[in-house]
DNA sequence: TCTGAGTGCAACTATCTGGTTGCCTTTCGG
DNA sequence: CCGAAAGGCAACCAGATAGTTGCACTCAGA
């Protein structure tokens, strides 16, 4: 797999690596769109730690947000998913290969 | 999606997401099993240094290790890999859900 | 226009993490 | 048997990170 995409997708999966951060993520796929309020109601941290998820995952691509009045409405932004769902697939692909390899040279007359 | 899988799925992209790391990972599945030593030759840290990320992918069960007279050879543990492929995808899923009920909402009589 | 809900900003703290260096143990090969 | 290759252990360091608290700002609505 090429370097820039090495780069590209492991502060992706940094994003989805810490576990409330998850949460959140999940919550707003679940639910569709909310507010800050809204969703740090229903966790167990902080309004600001939660705000400070909501901008890492925002940096990562991963939801995007907008204002609306005095609410600070986010969202999920299925493209960067899926993004990352390619480079596992990518790297599935690669041990794929290498398993491939393998197999022709142990039974090469197979 | 539930908490189990929540807590079960953020270590594991934690693993992936930093960039030496996922290189180590990517170089793994690529080449096949390799000793410490072969990975560390062509990475810019120390052997230490590789050591240390060997053993937090081991941890997140994405790679395992096998000592062979005096070296160590890991291999990638493709079950875990599409463990985490899974994962996206079911969170995948549920923004589609989300989304095709926000669709029904919009419009009732399509 | 005044109150409160919803956020943003900044400082501070404790812990985690990626990296290093130094040294010791194990094992292969001549 | 001895030297070198491969690796493990431990201490240490700097910076990142998850979390907090406190205060200031901005709208919406009665």
């Amino acid at each position: 797999m090429e370097a820039a995409q090495v780069r590209d997708a492991a502060p992706l999966f940094a994003a989805l690596g810490d576990e409330t951060r998850l949460r959140l993520f999940v919550r707003l796929s679940t639910t569709g769109p909310e507010s800050i309020a809204r969703l740090s109601a229903k966790s167990p941290v902080t309004r600001q730690a939660v705000s400070k998820h909501l901008d890492i995952l925002s940096r990562a691509g991963l939801i995007r947000g907008a204002r609306r009045g005095r609410e600070r409405i986010w969202e999920v932004e299925p493209k960067r998913l899926a993004d990352a769902r390619q480079y596992l697939d990518r790297i599935s692909l690669l041990w794929d290969d290498a398993l491939g390899r393998l197999k022709r040279f142990v039974e090469p007359q197979a």
